[in-house]
DNA sequence: GCCCGGGTGTCCGAATTCGGACAGCGCCGC
DNA sequence: GCGGCGCTGTCCGAATTCGGACACCCGGGC
């Protein structure tokens, strides 16, 4: 069974979109697309990859709306790969996009197969990325506390022994999670 | 959808043995019936509860067979409950057993209704501690430390970073846990 | 009313862990 | 062949965590 993939893909330009969801669409794959940046991040969790245009006010040409739009994006979901999409734009806009966090860098108009490519890539790496987060250890020690709490309904001397802590290592351990 | 249960019933006497069946066997039940101790732990991680003779040998009636059955049992699987039954026993015996970790201990001939009820509890117990073992911080990050390692190849590096490590402090899990 | 058991939160000297740094190895590209 | 990069394993002064112990609280049983 095909994994469901899932695009967002963000520019106030209607033929843009229509030409990027044809490029992207495929089986097992969904492509939504947005005309402006507003709200963007809170579809962060449900997506694989998001392709962000960096202009949308009229004459605007210096990125600062795509960069905000990816700090955004990454603020909500650190995991999730953005590539950063523009018509104007040289070595030192990729750059700077890449440093502030974009995986990939694309100039308008673009090749299909690389655009596609480009955005197997991105999912990928929010793959990578999500299932390493399952792996934290800080993550994981935390929601075994949690669940060792709301087994024992808040008793800490029987969380502990569960956990296989002594109390007042518990509570460090409890404190330093915020719980 | 009724949970399967499983028991392991360990008595020379096949009179005894058969009546055990008979008194514990029901729906979702599976009771298996083993003469002698020669092997039992390796029955340890497929079963719920195990009720265990004390004597074997003829004439035996101090019960150190029983003693080394259990012992073996919970070496196994710490986890799991094992309930001591005999005929010649007393208080001295009783305690010994629950002291040597034996959940509780029978005398025969048994009531069917207290028999069912003893090795429910100790099912019981069973999946309460094997539960626990689930909650414990050192199995969980025994697993994590495993499959970040199994992910990256053995990369101790990428693992480290992947768990939220530095390299020295996985280092020194990984030997902890024996990786 | 009292006592006991099981819980709470915190302390502090002892014990352990920390991570930047070091030295070395192997592979790959030039 | 050489250099660079990414990896390895280990070190040690600094930092943090440890857990037995303490004092206290509360509820239940007698």
């Amino acid at each position: 069974m095909a994994s469901n993939l899932s695009y967002l893909i963000v520019d106030d330009d209607a033929d843009v979109l229509k030409a990027a969801v044809m490029a992207l669409a495929g089986p097992a794959l969904v492509v939504e697309a947005l005309a402006a940046p507003e709200g963007l991040e809170a579809r962060a969790p449900a997506c694989d990859a998001v392709l962000l245009d960096m202009n949308f006010a009229a004459g605007a040409r210096d990125g600062a709306e795509g960069f905000d739009g990816l700090a955004r994006l990454r603020a909500a979901d650190p995991a999730l790969s953005v590539v950063l999409m523009t018509t104007y734009g040289g070595v030192k806009l990729a750059v700077e996009a890449l440093k502030q966090g974009a995986v990939d860098f694309v100039l308008k108009p673009w090749r299909n197969e690389a655009l596609a490519e480009t955005m197997r890539a991105a999912a990928a790496l929010t793959a990578e990325r999500r299932a390493g987060s399952q792996l934290n250890l800080d993550a994981i020690e935390r929601r075994a506390i949690e669940r060792a709490l709301a087994l024992y309904e808040g008793n800490v001397s029987r969380a502990a022994a569960v956990l296989g802590l002594t109390r007042p290592a518990l509570y460090r351990r409890m404190e330093r999670h915020g719980l």
